[in-house]
DNA sequence: TATGCGCGCGCG
DNA sequence: AAAGCGCGCGCGCATA
């Protein structure tokens, strides 16, 4: 098998499919080559015990073409120091399938930080497919926009071996060859779609993402590993109780535990909280739901302890898999922490401070502004608490006399009957989630008298459900232009779209606005550590931590004002040791 | 032994 | 009736 070709030889053949790299003078050459261009498309492939994690895994292979033949660089023979080629990659606009991916390993093993603009293709793809189900994935791309057939199944060769072999090589030329193409029809689709704007705003985010990903959250692990040893205990020792009472049945099995409960003559069809909370032994409840808890905590727990590296934890955020425009967060999922003594395990290191920051009520105020809602624009410009102005409305009493049952009966209706829900869901949500009780009568009324009081939400509800039901309408936007393509047929799902999109999609769109401005902002060494979907967390050193969260407030607000000008928005904010302190 | 799926549940 | 929406994850369990 043909290896490893001398830079110079494989220059001369004029068929090459790529340049072979393996040596610091050819990483010279591929600089010299490089500095006059104004731009390059980029590939990496990985490898190692995970080669997914920058911090686990390795690269192999940085595959770069700019105009000619792609070079391809053996980042094992050459090491990760990419001396000259850094600084112009650094400086000149790349593109990438996947970009968030790459420059990952690239931050991580090669210190490279992005100064120019980076152009995913994945993200374009992405924002062009969102709300169907076509994928992403370059070959998935490649074929639909060029009708391409890219060789598969090399992806997940091993690429650690001492040689690599001439089918890798060809495939990694060939993952850059088609870029040029692959960037010139999402480009042109990009436009006919009306997805200019959106696609500034992902790619302006991306370098930023890049960065809070790379730096991480710091915990403490010694008080993870407390409160699993003892959840871990309380789940156990639940657990041995409910067996004594049940038979030996695994209290983690729903199938079993479903057949248990039914045996012991409790009338339910599911073992979810809500069927638990309507059984007639209450205390037989309380001790599941007590080993569920408790079980719950302590896998967050480990979940969390399993993937620190050196005093931090090192989630991705992805800004852009979700079908609103939401962040999602994966391994671990730092969006789904729960409240409480966890998110007291996420800390600054000594010297340190966090300052977290938090758009409130921020789904009711972009709804209130979308509908045109008069009656709760005025109440969120007079500062008024919406949920107890709704448990006013909806029970018929004075402000001042709402209790704190009211309001929580209130935080269910607005939230609930906001996104279309029917006076049954709302017997179910708000049972289950505030622990209010409620005849179907009466929520009847209620969602009558709320949508009395909101005529705007219920105007914008209506026109809505006209376009849900009509053959002309294909998608939902947001104010930023994200478009959400519609599925076809039943209508209900068409109306929910309609309806949750540019609420939930248009906050998403303005905290990245936030993001961008704040990292373009933020004094030398604070860092944007996390983002929960109303939520901004920065570490920085105690001497900042006023400045930033001032910095942080106004940033969200200009994020805002950018996109919505007459959204009233607010934002909350405070510093502490950690994330759950700071308020 | 690996993979896919549904359940149940954490968050906004 | 897919009659609130948006996620990711660990588990049990069925299947290959």
């Amino acid at each position: 098998m043909e290896l490893k070709t001398p830079v110079r030889a494989v220059r001369e053949e004029s068929k090459a499919r790529y340049r072979l790299v393996t040596s610091r003078d050819g990483l010279n050459e591929v600089a010299q080559d490089l500095a006059g261009k104004n731009g390059m498309f980029l590939d990496v492939e990985t490898y190692g015990q995970n080669a997914l994690d920058p911090r686990l895994g390795d690269i192999r292979t940085l595959t770069i073409k700019a105009g000619g033949i792609p070079w391809i660089i053996d980042l094992k023979a050459t090491g990760y120091d990419l001396g000259p080629l850094g600084s112009i990659m650094a400086r000149v606009p790349v593109v990438i399938h996947n970009a968030l991916f790459d420059l990952g390993f690239l931050r991580a093993k090669c210190g490279l930080i992005p100064q120019g603009p980076i152009l995913c293709t994945m993200v374009m793809s992405r924002l062009l497919n969102l709300g169907t189900n076509n994928a992403n994935d370059l070959a998935s791309a490649l074929k639909h926009h060029l009708g391409i057939d890219l060789p598969k199944g090399l992806a997940k060769s091993d690429w650690g071996g001492m040689l690599l072999l001439d089918e890798q090589l060809d495939y990694a030329a060939a993952d850059v060859a088609h870029l040029p193409g692959l960037l010139k029809a999402l480009t042109t689709a990009t436009k006919a779609a009306t997805l200019n704007g959106v696609l500034r705003l992902e790619t302006d985010l991306l370098p930023v993402i890049v960065e809070i990903n790379a730096t991480g959250f710091a915990v403490d692990t010694a008080r993870l590993g407390d409160i699993k040893a003892r959840a871990g205990a309380q789940a156990s020792e639940a657990s041995k109780v409910m067996q004594a009472r049940l038979g030996g049945i695994n209290m983690a099995s729903p199938k079993q535990l479903l057949k248990a409960l039914q045996d012991a003559g409790q009338n339910v069809e599911s073992t979810d909280n809500e069927a638990l909370q309507s059984m007639k032994d209450a205390e037989l409840a309380a001790g599941i739901i007590a080993f569920r808890d408790a079980q719950k905590l302590a896998q967050q727990a480990e979940t969390l302890l399993k993937k620190v590296h050196n005093g931090r934890i090192y989630a991705t955020f992805d800004p852009t898999s979700t079908r609103t425009g939401r962040f999602s967060c994966k391994e671990p999922n730092l969006q789904n922490v729960a409240r409480g003594e966890l998110r007291e395990c996420f800390i600054a290191p000594p010297g340190r401070l966090l300052v977290v920051c938090d758009y409130s009520q921020i789904e009711l105020r972009m709804a209130a502004f979308i509908a045109k809602d008069e009656r709760m624009l005025a109440a969120f410009k007079a500062g008024i608490d919406l949920h107890a102005a709704t448990a006013a409305i909806v029970l018929g009493k004075p402000v001042g006399e709402v209790t704190k049952d009211d309001r929580q009966l209130a935080k269910a209706v607005n939230f609930g009957l906001l996104y279309g829900q029917s006076a049954r869901g709302l017997v179910r949500y708000a049972k289950a989630s505030y622990g209010v009780e409620l005849s179907e009568k009466r929520a009847h009324e209620i969602r009558d008298r709320f949508f009395r009081a909101y005529a705007g939400l219920q105007r914008w509800h209506r026109r809505c459900m006209d376009l849900a039901n009509s053959h002309e309408t294909f998608d939902a936007r947001t104010l930023a232009g994200r478009r959400r393509i519609l599925p076809e047929g039943n209508m209900w799902p068409r109306f929910t779209d309609l309806v949750n999109t540019p609420v939930q999609g248009t906050s998403a769109d303005a905290i990245k606005h936030a993001l961008i401005l704040l990292h373009g902002r933020l004094p030398e060494g604070a860092h944007i550590v996390a983002t929960i979907h109303d939520e901004i967390v920065v570490e920085c050193r105690e001497q900042d931590a006023e400045e930033v969260l001032a910095m942080t407030k106004t940033a969200m607000l200009d994020g805002m004002k950018q996109l919505a000008k007459d959204c009233p928005v607010e934002v909350e904010g405070g510093i502490g040791k950690t994330w759950g302190s700071a308020k």
